[in-house]
RNA sequence: UCCUCAGUAGCUCAGCUGGUUAGAGCACAUGACUGUUAAUCAUGGGGUCCCUGGUUCGAGCCCAGGCUGGGGAGCCA
């Protein structure tokens, strides 16, 4: 029976005998063997007495070999560790070429790592941002749980093409070699006898389930065939996207908060290592970066100061006037201009949250000609302004974090919105007819899987937090 | 898709104004040492200078086109 190594740690079974499992890091001094299991960062050093191991095994151990280890686990003499084991028996499970291996105890480039995607796991940094990513995922579900949450599947392949939140693969096993040989495409022919997409959002099915279940979160992945090349975006990522009947954009607002907060308050508890390694390797990086690109306080901080402190609230009014006040906008140092009716631009996102609030912001009521179709219309203010209770929450670093609404419930209103956005009714028939059945007022968001993780692990290429990253030109592995 | 920067040993990078045989650290091999922490020390092997074409007596360096990657923008989570 293998022993975890997070478990010897935690336990400290000093004096017995345990057979670990793992991956060599190093081999110190012909002596010491560093070994991971991936059950935490932290190795175990392995000792070898020379004599007791014959020397055709002892040369097999390189960087990336698997070994079974066997032999008494001791208080350490060495500095490092406070335990370990006394190796008197050591099999090799699996070689592993020096020559070829590409993964070494030394500093690689993320760039370089990102094409060894399926190694980049016995990496320190991928171990951590892996384990991280677990604990968040199930921090999400216990936070909705916790609060009579139901965790609702939507679908993943979609009949709906009003979903309106970005291009669409398209799902088909009809014989595209054959149509383009005879230029013709009967869709009725198709799978599902019509057009089906990879969903881009499972908010609308949310929807009909929060105004029957109350309270639902979606959590699952979601497609998008944009030709994006950022490090903040991706052609599959995961998102939450919690849907509850009768909140409205405060109480939304308020669940937005708590569960970012909730999640960072996980992680903090349950990653305290990885966190810790991660904030280090954040330090190291930072040093090669000009200084006004450093982060101004380590990770753990920053952290911290997100869970301890409300986050800044205001409209997209206020926002504006902020901007148009500011010394930057004066200068003439935004490129892109500011005026009341604009949709934000990164530049402007970035000013208000990294340099003015240097805290999470929440900007409110946006103008209704740059929001989707659903979200439900504020009153006209006083100067004729048509707004809508919008909301997106936005963190130092990444930007939008989270993007949401309380939602059109008035079923008049929604089809006059329909009609304005070009969406026919026919094509989703379905989601008015909840307005038309007991509507009530509901509000929900989506978060992005990925940024959160980015955010609590100090990543800053979305590519580094999933394992197998979709990109367009890339779908290796 | 647009703007911009880069591509030199397995990795990270240096390479002067276009000039002899292209370098360093790490990794690897061999040896030494043995309570090391990415161990250390000595010696050694290792190159399609991204690709194609061009300019030139001569190109890693200059020019054109392409490929790949980074950063930024748009789209958004």
């Amino acid at each position: 029976m293998r022993s975890e190594i997070v478990k010897l740690f935690a336990e400290q079974p000093v004096g017995t005998e345990v057979t670990v499992k793992g991956w060599v890091r190093t081999f110190r001094n012909d002596q010491f063997i560093s070994v991971s299991d991936g059950s935490t960062i932290r190795t175990l050093q392995v000792v070898i007495n020379k004599e007791n191991h014959n020397e055709s095994t002892l040369k097999r151990i390189q960087t990336g070999t698997c070994i079974a280890a066997t032999g008494r686990l001791e208080k350490s003499l060495g500095k490092g560790q406070d335990i370990e084991l006394i190796c008197s028996q050591l099999e090799i499970l699996g070689d592993c070429d020096p020559n070829e291996f590409p993964i070494q105890m030394k500093r690689h480039s993320l760039e370089f790592l990102r094409e060894k995607a399926h190694l980049r796991f016995r990496t320190n940094t991928f171990g951590a941002v892996f384990r991280v990513r677990h604990h968040l995922a199930f921090a999400i579900h216990k936070f909705f749980n916790d609060r009579g949450f139901f965790y609702l599947h939507s679908p993943i392949i979609t009949g709906s093409d009003a979903e309106g939140a970005g291009e669409m693969f398209r799902v088909t096993n009809l014989d595209l070699d054959e149509i383009a040989k005879t230029g013709k495409v009967d869709y009725s022919q198709d799978f599902f006898g019509k057009t089906t997409n990879l969903t881009v959002s499972g908010q609308l099915e949310a929807e009909l389930a929060a105004l029957a279940l109350g309270k639902v979160y979606t959590f699952g992945p979601t497609f998008r065939a944009e030709n994006s090349n950022t490090s903040r975006h991706l052609a599959e990522f995961w998102m939450i996207e919690p849907e509850v009947a009768f909140n409205d954009i405060y109480d939304n607002m308020d669940l937005g908060e708590a569960c970012l907060k909730f999640c960072l308050k996980y992680a903090m508890d349950n990653c305290k290592d990885d966190l810790e390694f991660l904030q280090e390797r954040e330090i190291n990086e930072d040093k090669q970066k000009p200084v006004d690109e450093r982060q101004s306080m380590p990770l753990l901080e920053r952290l911290n100061m997100v869970v301890n402190n409300d986050f800044v609230r205001i409209t997209y009014t206020e926002a504006i006037d902020i901007l148009l006040q500011s010394n930057h906008y004066k200068k003439k140092k935004f490129k892109y201009p500011v005026e009341w009716g604009i949709d934000m631009q990164s530049e402007h996102e970035r000013y208000l949250v990294e340099k003015h609030f240097q805290k999470p912001v929440i900007i409110t009521g946006y103008p209704a000609a740059i929001k989707a179709f659903y979200m439900r219309m504020n009153e006209t203010d006083a100067s004729g302004r048509k707004t809508v209770a919008a909301m997106d929450i936005l963190v130092p670093g990444i930007g939008e974090i989270i993007g949401g609404s309380q939602r059109e419930e008035r079923y008049d209103v929604l089809l006059e919105k329909c009609k304005q956005f070009n969406i026919p009714e026919d094509h989703i028939w379905w989601y008015l007819e909840t307005r038309k059945f007991g509507t009530c007022p509901h509000a929900g968001f989506g978060m992005g899987f990925e940024r959160l993780i980015m955010f609590v692990t100090g990543m800053t290429n979305i590519r580094d937090v999933i394992p197998f990253p979709r990109t367009p030109q890339n779908a290796e592995f």
